[in-house]
DNA sequence: TATATATAGTTATCATGATAACTAAAGGAG
DNA sequence: CTCCTTTAGTTATCATGATAACTATATATA
């Protein structure tokens, strides 16, 4: 279909076109199969990624929300909402900023760390598997 | 961060870890940056692969519902919902099926065809930079 | 210090993906 | 031919991303 096209564009090479087609699709097949992951967890994605990161940061145990937006580059209100579900699910606990009232201190609860501890092998192993 | 827990398991290659992760993000930026584009034009990346679809089909000008759904891997719902949306746009058509009263077939308007001929240099264009 | 501005987070609303359940028509078995 | 099953499409509902507008608090300026 696309050489159909890259007759009429004779800038296009339509290796490239191809080659950028290929990379969303692989990149898009990677995401769905770990959504699918996540959810025989009940986790998705997102959820997970704030506890990996919340797990990871260095000499803190916490994180506020505006540093877990920033982090993973998504908006406000998807980590607010995202939060309350996974306080529902006893993932993490919220507690009021110390220094500044307005913020929020967001930890992992021993259940969240159990949780990361059995999701982690086999997420690396569908990263591993997919190179 | 990857690294770290790569250590604890020692089956996990960190490189092929972060080019799965990469692939991801690069994968998701691309995507990104063609829904930016296809937004400026009023149009989604459906909207714009649906039309593509009727545009390219070989030996006929319409499509069935389901044959989209199958060809672009998206639910039928999700296309019966998008066409609703190119209609009331005047970019297709959507006519009862002949053989068959269930079916519909969907074609281009010559507003769809214009749209997308003024889209895809754009598109291709980005594609293109994107390798 | 009083007021104006900026920042942290939430709520409301929209877009776009999915699945489940429904309607209508087609096809097949008795 | 009638009834049962399958198929095409739609509707209803949910999940998850976004932006805009709001509340409450902090900070900076007059």
């Amino acid at each position: 279909m696309v050489e159909g096209y890259a007759d009429r564009f004779d800038s296009v090479d339509p290796a490239r076109v191809l080659g950028a087609l290929s990379l969303m699709r692989t990149g898009s097949l990677l995401i769905r199969k770990l959504e699918a992951y996540f959810a025989s967890y009940d986790l998705s994605q997102l959820r997970f990624l704030i506890l990996i990161l919340i797990d990871r940061e260095p000499d803190r145990t916490t994180l506020a929300v505006s540093e877990i937006a920033g982090r993973l580059d998504v908006s406000r209100p998807v980590v607010t909402r995202t939060l309350q579900t996974l306080r529902e699910a006893g993932l993490i606990a919220i507690a009021a900023g110390e220094d500044d009232a307005r913020s929020r201190e967001v930890s992992l609860t021993r259940s969240g760390e159990s949780k990361l501890a059995e999701v982690l092998p086999g997420y690396f192993s569908i990263l591993h598997g997919a190179m």
